[in-house]
RNA sequence: GGGCCCAUAGCUCAACGGGUUAGAGCGCCUGGCUUAUAACCGGGAGGUUCCGGGUUCGGGUCCCGGUGGGCCUACCA
């Protein structure tokens, strides 16, 4: 007769929850099924007190999803899912940025030519259709990363509502008084023909500009003045002050001369080939540089000392000086400038109010002409001084003139250095066509940043003013509710207050006009008889109106009435003929009054926002326009706290100088990638949609989670193998106890009562600390130390918890042992599951489908509510785990070198092939032990430690994973003697534990278990 | 040039207001199990906490100065 086989007597785990995921393939089906059934409604809809208004930052409509969105919109939907899961209500409603620049020129470049026939209302209608199309791939693709949100109701700034709505804002600040049209050099692209505002701003790295060195040629007063001071200069020669700048092509609207008044300045004797003497003024610091930079070699040099040691002197004596412009006949006076630096440049500052921003600055203290003789094309108009227009450049464009400019400086002498030099530097270019930018003056719509509001919740104060009190009033409202430990409040991490307050403090005035079709216009009209621009709240209020219920298209519609009732100029009272203002609002004007079209007006939002999450180039960007909207319309900050996220770059590995080698992180630069695809090298780890297609959105998400969003993201295959690494690690602990559950209802921890174990009470207690700590770091959008503490609670449950338990769980039958563990793995995975349901969506759907339904059971593990678990804590038992995992520490230690040893014995049996141990007196019985399980092992331990081991002394074998143990208490040093039990193994459990039967070859515990089987499996007739 | 920030093990991150021998997860090496098995368990190696000063009884932590990196910014005129 065999021996019985009892493996269907043993409760084993099983389940149909896979180990492997399927992401790719499987994500799309469970997106299908929650659309079907309107599950984000249904999360909606849930009866709640508590909102969470979480608006969109409007992504730009223009080309696929990058990794920057990746990371934003992942860490926005972990917020979403969090606080609906907390019991919230958040209608996260998706927004796109529609209108301007960039979407203008794809179809321009589509179109070509055509482009121009068009009228403005078709260009618009083409401009509309490109951006719905981006619009509607990056809602999929936004989709596709299980983002949560109002997708069939997006709000576009295309829309005429908010078109409508950005009007209202912009009557907010006419209203304030702090709207005005004014001469001023801006940013300006040729390329797009229009102005830029400081976000649509990029830096070349490795521009190459002119370098000219140019001479203006002193008064004879010049030389008068100065020789008083130098008595020996000679008398006739001339004396010129030299200039330096990069760009050439503001020379004919140079007005002055820019000096620092602390800045010491020489004057240089140069003596010239033909035997004549010029003396040049340069300041002393940069008096080599200069000397270098033109070639003079040193013997034609001498510095002159004068009235003893004091040869310098400072820029505010040289105040009154006038030079000679060098080609136009006019001047050039000296001005004093604080910006002045002594690090580059000759010391003297070529002025062009025109075209510069501190020029204009300095322009206006002097009362200096703004003159920008450039068109809208960047070429020179006939406004051009006479000599300059001899030279034929009028119509040419500034960056082409700039060689004739030269070569003509150096015609008439007046140039210094070789022509034909340059430098490499830093240099801003279109955002868009990628092209240099020059600076001109021209006539815009500004917001005033230092201007005293009219009107409004903080009248008498200025738009910087409040500004500047709402950063600080948010970060003040962080620390206090913080020390409550309430959530993170305010700027997250902090140092972003930092860094909008330092660009709030130094930015210029907000230039809100654009010379484009494609935007919101500006409805300003003016008066076809005396020219004044008319913007008055009125006038902005009622084309707010006919926008919100025809579109800003009704401004390009000639038939369309924007003129309102009764209207007449404010300046001559003229009614009868307008001409409409020809400028778009900058765009990050419309986005910055994102919250007040979508928001401030819906019921189920409010105002101000919870929380504006974006990257940390939104300071300057849409947290920034959006601050001083909310201040217009509302007279404080438009959100209670400003999330931001890093960067993604690139992770390269760089040798040191010591040889050591160190990771580093990289700006991802297309330029860089496609080397390396033209390498042949695998660039998908740094498209998104790749990563999505073979490992899931999943896979994302738990890379976004598991690193710090508020510094740079490093990208590289090895990081993604590790967040697969530790996906499959957190996906098979979940299966195991999904397994070990086996979809059965088990009992709660509840009902189970009195019978809970101390040490499921003690797994039940670290279950309920992982459920708060995890609460916390969730409100503090700490994401990473969510999936940290999982993992870590996992990883430790899987090693000790559950490895212990599988000793009653497989062999037991219907214990209180296993009541109480199998209740504590019920709380376990359903706990986790919600826990990291807003991190991965995908797979706790996958985990909440594998477990069986209580009454109450949502059907989608998203319409659960957080955990709500409670344990009187109890602190022996944590005691008690320690020591029992000390003294497991020492067992392995006694027991390793034992099991290594026989295991090494049948290795090398199986090879000589003979049989293991048949040297007998090497290999006694007692030494074969084949695992821990065989060991019968006598602990000797204090009296101390017994007492801590005490509550869990009647699973003391178990929690050893050994057969058998016998603890003696001896105060002394502890010892630990392993031998293998006497006994057979039990059949069954497998365990040598001292009771088992030599007839059955069952241990009492398994006997038990099988006869209560047996009882309630009555075996089959026989047949 | 200016502002803000970052630097701890191969990777991703910890280490309360300065306080034992700097930890965890994953990876790596290695042993076991074959009742979580393309899984699981044990053991091990691996760090001059970027460098240099300073304050302190004591510095990964605070201060100063470098180096490297990122974002933003600036008419290098």
């Amino acid at each position: 007769m065999s021996a019985r086989d009892f493996k269907a007597t043993l409760r084993l785990p099983e389940g149909a929850f896979s180990m492997k995921a399927d992401l790719a393939k499987r994500e799309p089906q469970w997106l299908d099924r929650w659309n079907k059934a309107g599950l984000y409604r249904a999360m909606l809809a849930r009866p709640t007190e508590k909102k969470f208004v979480f608006h969109d930052g409007p992504p730009y409509a223009n080309g696929n999803l990058h990794y920057g969105h990746v990371l934003n919109n992942t860490l926005k939907d972990f917020v979403t899912r969090f606080r609906s899961i907390l019991g919230e209500q958040v209608k996260f409603i998706p927004g796109w940025d529609c209108h301007g620049l960039p979407i203008e020129q794809n179809v321009e470049r589509a179109l070509g030519p055509k482009m121009r026939e068009l009228t403005p209302m078709q260009r618009r209608a083409r401009c509309r259709d490109e951006a719905q199309k981006w619009v509607d791939a990056q809602s999929e693709q936004r989709q596709r990363l299980g983002m949560l949100g109002t997708w069939d109701h997006p709000y576009l700034t295309m829309q005429p509502a908010f078109e409508g709505r950005v009007l209202e804002a912009l009557a907010a600040f006419v209203e304030r008084g702090i709207v005005y049209r004014g001469l001023k050099p801006v940013w300006w692209s040729s390329a797009e023909r229009t102005a830029l505002a400081e976000s649509e701003l990029e830096y070349e790295d490795d521009h190459r500009s002119p370098s000219v060195y140019v001479r203006f040629r002193g008064e004879a007063s010049v030389a008068e003045r100065l020789r008083k001071r130098f008595p020996t200069m000679r008398e006739g020669s001339p004396v010129s002050a030299v200039i330096w700048t990069t760009t050439p092509w503001t020379l004919p609207a140079n007005r002055a001369l820019a000096v620092h008044p602390e800045l010491e300045y020489v004057l240089l004797e140069r003596s010239k080939r033909d035997g004549t003497v010029e003396y040049l003024l340069v300041a002393e610091p940069l008096a080599k540089s200069v000397i270098a930079a033109c070639g003079w070699s040193t013997p034609e040099l001498l510095p002159r000392t004068m009235h003893g040691a004091e040869k310098a002197f400072l820029g505010e004596e040289l105040a009154g000086l006038v030079f000679q412009h060098p080609f136009e006949d006019r001047t050039a006076p000296i001005v004093h400038a604080d910006y002045v630096e002594s690090t580059a440049g000759t010391g003297i500052v070529h002025t062009a109010p025109g075209h510069g921003r501190d020029d204009y600055n300095t322009g206006v203290k002097y009362g200096l002409e703004v003159y920008s003789p450039v068109d809208d094309a960047g070429e020179f108009t006939d406004e051009l001084g006479p000599v300059a227009k001899s030279w034929g450049i009028v119509g040419k464009h500034v960056f082409d003139a700039n060689p004739v400019i030269s070569a003509k400086l150096e015609e008439l002498g007046a140039l210094c250095n070789a022509d034909g030099a340059f430098i490499v530097h830093r240099y801003p270019i279109s955002w868009r066509s990628k092209k240099p930018l020059l600076t001109r003056a021209t006539v815009q719509w500004f917001i005033a940043m230092d201007e005293k509001m009219a009107s409004g919740a903080r009248p008498g104060k200025t738009l910087r003013e409040v500004a500047l009190e709402e950063i600080d009033r948010l970060a003040k409202e962080g620390s206090l509710a913080d020390a409550e430990g309430v959530e993170a409040r305010g700027w997250v991490p902090a140092w972003g207050r930092e860094r909008i307050h330092g660009m709030i403090a130094a930015r210029p005035d907000w230039c809100i006009s654009r010379q484009r079709a494609w935007g919101v216009p500006i409805p300003a009209l003016h008066c076809d008889r005396c020219g004044h621009p008319n913007l008055s709240v009125a006038l902005v209020k009622h084309v707010a109106k006919l926008f919100a219920s025809k579109g800003a298209d009704a401004w390009y519609d000639e038939s369309a009435s924007v003129v309102p009732e009764g209207f007449c100029c404010e300046k001559c009272g003229a009614t009868d003929r307008f001409t409409r203002d020809a400028s778009i609002l900058d765009v990050w004007f419309e986005s910055g009054s994102s919250f007040y079209a979508v928001c401030a007006g819906d019921p189920d939002l409010g105002f101000p926002c919870d929380l504006y999450l974006e990257g940390s180039d939104q300071h300057r960007g849409w947290f920034h326009s959006s601050l001083l909207v909310g201040i217009a319309t509302h007279g404080h900050a438009p959100y209670k706290t400003v999330a931001t996220a890093g960067f993604v770059g690139e992770k390269v590995q760089v040798t040191q100088d010591d040889g050591k080698v160190k990771t580093k992180l990289k700006a991802l630069a297309k330029r860089d990638i496609e080397e390396k695809r033209q390498r042949g090298e695998d660039v998908s780890v740094y498209d998104p949609q790749k990563i999505i297609a073979v490992d899931g959105a999943e896979i994302l998400r738990l890379w976004v989670a598991s690193n710090d969003y508020t510094d740079d993201i490093g990208l590289s295959k090895a990081a993604f193998d590790q967040v697969k690494e530790s996906y499959r690690s957190i996906r098979n602990v979940l299966r195991f106890l999904l397994q070990v559950v086996r979809g059965e209802v088990v009992e709660t921890v509840a009902e189970v009562g009195s019978a809970l174990q101390p040490i499921d009470r003690w797994q039940y207690q670290k279950l309920v600390a992982l459920v708060s700590r995890c609460e916390t770091a969730y409100r503090h959008y700490d994401f990473r130390a969510v999936v940290a503490a999982v993992s870590e609670f996992l990883s430790d449950a899987s090693g000790f918890y559950l490895d212990v338990s599988k000793d009653w769980l497989y062999n037991d039958y219907k214990s209180d042992r296993v009541r109480s563990t199998l209740a504590v793995c019920d709380a376990t995975v359903r706990s986790i599951a919600v826990i990291l349901a807003p991190i991965l969506p995908f797979t706790t759907e996958d985990v909440w489908d594998h477990l069986p339904r209580r009454a109450g059971d949502p059907s989608s593990v998203h319409l659960c509510t957080w955990p709500k678990l409670s344990v009187e804590h109890d602190s022996s038992l944590e005691d008690a785990v320690r020591a029992v995992r000390v003294l497991r520490d020492r067992v392995n230690l006694a027991l390793e070198p034992l099991v290594s040893a026989w295991g090494a014995e049948k290795k090398a049996a199986q090879q000589e092939k003979r049989a293991p141990g048949d040297d007998e007196a090497k290999w006694p019985e007692s030494a074969r032990i084949d695992h821990a399980r065989d060991a019968d092992v006598v602990a000797t331990v204090t009296k101390d430690e017994a007492t801590l081991v005490a509550p869990l002394k009647d699973v003391l074998a178990e929690c050893l994973l050994l057969g058998a143990v016998t603890v003696n208490v001896h105060d002394g040093a502890p010892s630990v003697r392993v031998v293998r039990g006497a006994k057979a193994a039990c059949v069954r459990c497998r365990r040598r534990i001292r009771d088992v039967e030599d007839a059955s070859g069952l241990c009492g515990r398994c006997t038990r278990a099988v006869a209560r089987w047996d009882a309630e499996h009555p075996a089959p007739a026989a047949g």
